[in-house]
DNA sequence: AATAGCTGTGTTATATTATAACATACATAT
DNA sequence: ATATGTATGTTATAATATAACACAGCTATT
């Protein structure tokens, strides 16, 4: 199992997330030999500010201020376009809203632990529901590609009551 | 486990599965002691027309044909409100539309078998999936209230090759 | 270095999905 | 009959997303 939850929820130099998540991009991105442009950068840089999505609104707000310059909608749903494209985003359906991935290098399974409370979200990527999401696949005769999973609740920072481990 | 694959993939009598659902929600509102409205049953009976999900704009276009009358988007969103709210209906967030649920009367965990070439959506609901993302998420310590399970790829009927158990 | 071709961005307009706010109608129980 | 809550009608608008076309800026080849 693969997950970045105890970091999301506890806290933490957040600058290491932001520069440890630009750096596995710069990487990737030259391995793909595709190009890591300055607006696309922005972008990814935005979304890792926090470990709340923001919507393509928010990034145009946020861009424009960064930039002093007006962006258009476009060019926000371009640059997610390709970070989503690389797997180095992702979108999260049910909120219409973005956010970076903790280990776009791994093929995994996008389960997104959605708190109610405080919009964060965690990651976590786990082969036993994979298979098991096959296993049920399988038996349906339905072959699946991709999948999202979306779990809905509280974080430990929300949850009243004991709070740690 | 429980599912309606077999079914949705096969041609079956549909009418079945309308009256089915109809009869369903009939005795779900009745126990909730709720009323399903004309306009209610017109969307859960348009939802229940085939196994592909509308969004609201195409309930509504379909809802004007059906009663000759204009409806505008409000009326539709409260119908579906009402309708997801009893568990009736399901909305499909990556795909912005909605779906009759075909076991409303059961807890269960909303897995989605969508198929990308004709858009036709399956459900199932089996608890080991339940119990693993329950576990995955205590080793989080997050809290999960709800889930939605997204599987995209191709159904039988749409997956080259053989086609048949 | 010139230029052809590809990739990326700017710009305008518009499509699509969803909700707010307020008025009216309709059901149900006293 | 009428008061109360529930449901719907209506208008306007918010929020999310894309189409289409023009332009700029790399990059690889000559």
């Amino acid at each position: 199992m693969l997950t970045n939850a105890r970091l999301v929820y506890q806290p933490h130099d957040h600058v290491r997330c932001i520069n440890a998540a630009l750096d596995r991009a710069h990487e990737i991105c030259e391995n793909a030999n595709v190009r890591l442009t300055s607006t696309r950068e922005a972008i990814l840089k935005l979304l890792w500010q926090s470990h709340q999505p923001l919507g393509a609104y928010q990034l145009q707000q946020q861009l424009t201020k960064v930039t002093d310059k007006p962006v258009a909608p476009p060019t926000i749903y371009r640059a997610i376009e390709f970070l989503t494209g690389l797997g180095l985003v992702h979108r999260i359906p049910s909120l219409n809203a973005f956010v970076g991935c903790p280990f776009p290098s791994s093929e995994h399974s996008n389960i997104f632990l959605i708190c109610e409370s405080c919009k964060t979200v965690a990651e976590i990527a786990d082969n036993r529901v994979n298979t098991l999401l096959e296993t049920l696949s399988d038996k349906a005769n339905f072959k699946p590609k991709s999948q999202t999973v979306e779990l809905f609740g509280l974080c430990p920072n929300c949850e009243p009551g004991d709070n740690d481990e």
